[in-house]
DNA sequence: CATGAATGAGCCTTCATTCAT
DNA sequence: AATGAATGAAGGCTCATTCAT
């Protein structure tokens, strides 16, 4: 009755399917649920039975790299100098979102399906908002913004990454840039 | 090298299809050339005839808004005022991005299909890319920006805004005051 | 624009799949549309061009059995003894159900799909009706009873027949035997 | 013969399994084996080793009405009237039929998987065929009517008081006046 | 005995594209 | 040029049944 002590072989199973999915999503191949079970080398119910959709899957592809923003944040929320926490924090984001594009596509979508997301997304809402509020205190970002509004500009500035470059070494270089030009205008 | 005279028909029948497939696009409906087809009240091979790919229909769906867009920015140039010559030209672009989702569609592909519109972007590159120089040469803009890096913002603005807000409305409010926050990060 | 002059090759293909679903209904294996594709030697979106749900293609199975039920009641009509002309009525009848299983089907579902369908299902019950009130009126049949309980009284006989007996041979002998039941349970 | 003491625990299991698939034969879900298991907190394999088939299980469920049933008739066969005895049975058969649906789908099935099942039901047609062979004996019943035919006509009595009603309610109602009408044309 | 994860065949449905009329 | 019927690969999902734990 206690909610799970999940087998070992359904365990292996699990991040065998994430594990494939991790590649399909990093390869920019739309992820669906029969592929990835061929590759997987598993039975489709099997993809099915623990990821019921495209998202939930998506969302458990996200899930480390959510994860270790967290950490980041929290980490980031110690450091002296507002700005510098702030900025550095940004930075580590833009990376992960350049380099997994799972983190994007979660974080732009406009909810999240597992609980476990939910809580890591808020988490980090919450995080970063602390963080631009600091920067705010020291009057190093402009009264008017939010992270409200700045989740969805590091999503933009993602997309205009990939807009910009194919590969991701230049895309990196763009993003940097990009974020540089944002940072510029959030500033007080 | 005007290919051939046109039937009338056939361009009434090309019109149809064309604005059949802007209402869908507007819709935020995904391009399907049957549904064209039986909305545009033509049989799904006429279609193919003016259009032999999707990207296609959406390229010419596009068509009138870099047409207009590119209007405005020859317009742009002989203002006096470099700055508020870029800042106007940018802030029509971006509503004409979040009011026809064709444009950012086509500006943010790899590559265009149709001659017509390889045209009309080089054009828009060409007179945008003149606009940002003007606002440079009066050290209203940075050194280091091009419109290279300003096209990708642009679309990545529009996307951000996509990304915070549903309703057109406050779609525009986002978008305008995120193209803010970039013209602030652009600054000299 | 006036709905369909029908291409003589479209007609061809629909009346392929029309006679492959009657040999799977007549041997009663459930209406698979992809079955139905292979053994027409069909596209499967042909099928589905044609008939959008298995009910529909079941409907246009059961068609031609109901206009010939039609066509039998309004002879009946014309016939001098009311309570012949109802008995051959319900005797074709129950001989048309067990013979073709689409009829039942067809009649005890809830709805029709088809405005063919529901067109002839109509004229099927109140030709009936009539022909029930007819009998009525010569006190041959009890007052209390409509054809509203005849129809399903219909359905239960094919049902109680298929019950009985799995051939052909037998189930008609039964089913006439079970109509002979409740013609004498209506008597007046 | 008794095949084994059967454990406690197995047995609670078995029942919970039977009680779940009652109430789900009971809302007129298709019983699936494995939605079973999920509501009756057991594995799979555990409904299966209990049913090895659906059918199996059906009649598991079927089995407590079908015994009511037996003893009714029991006590049936003891009572004065001949007529009264068969139209009481039959009229308790019917409501059984009407409120639990495993007991027709059991009874028109062309054969029994469990023994205990094939047992009842043989049980049930004797003892139905004596209480109609007293009925004939007085001369309420026809000569030519069997149980044999009696019993196919109850299953589509019960069919057609679902085919005209889709509420229990006017269900019930309808079947007692189909059963009127079948009573009527058995009478001698 | 019990568990429930895994299986994969199989059904339904959609859609880009071709081709006979 | 125009038509729209036909195609069939492809994807989504379910469910009866098996099997490792």
């Amino acid at each position: 009755m206690t909610s799970a002590p999940i087998r070992k072989d359904a365990a292996r199973n699990r991040q065998r399917i994430v594990d494939v999915a991790r590649k399909l999503v990093d390869d920019g191949t739309p992820l669906q649920l029969n592929d990835v079970a061929r590759l997987a080398k598993t039975g489709v119910a099997t993809v099915y039975r623990h990821f019921p959709t495209p998202e939930a899957l998506m969302e458990a592809v996200a899930g480390p790299g959510l994860e270790a923003l967290v950490a980041h944040a929290e980490r980031a929320l110690t450091e002296e100098d507002p700005w510098q926490a702030l900025t550095g924090f940004l930075d580590v984001t833009l990376e992960a979102q350049l380099t997994d594009p799972s983190i994007t596509i979660v974080r732009a979508a406009p909810d999240r399906v597992l609980p476990r997301t939910e809580e890591l997304s808020a988490a980090l809402d919450s995080l970063a908002g602390q963080l631009l509020d600091r920067a705010r205190g020291v009057g190093a970002v402009r009264g008017s913004v939010t992270w409200d509004d700045v989740l969805p500009l590091m999503c933009g500035i993602a997309f205009a990454a990939n807009v910009h470059a194919a590969d991701q070494q230049t895309r990196l270089q763009s993003g940097r840039r990009y974020l540089g030009v944002m940072l510029k205008g959030l500033q007080g």
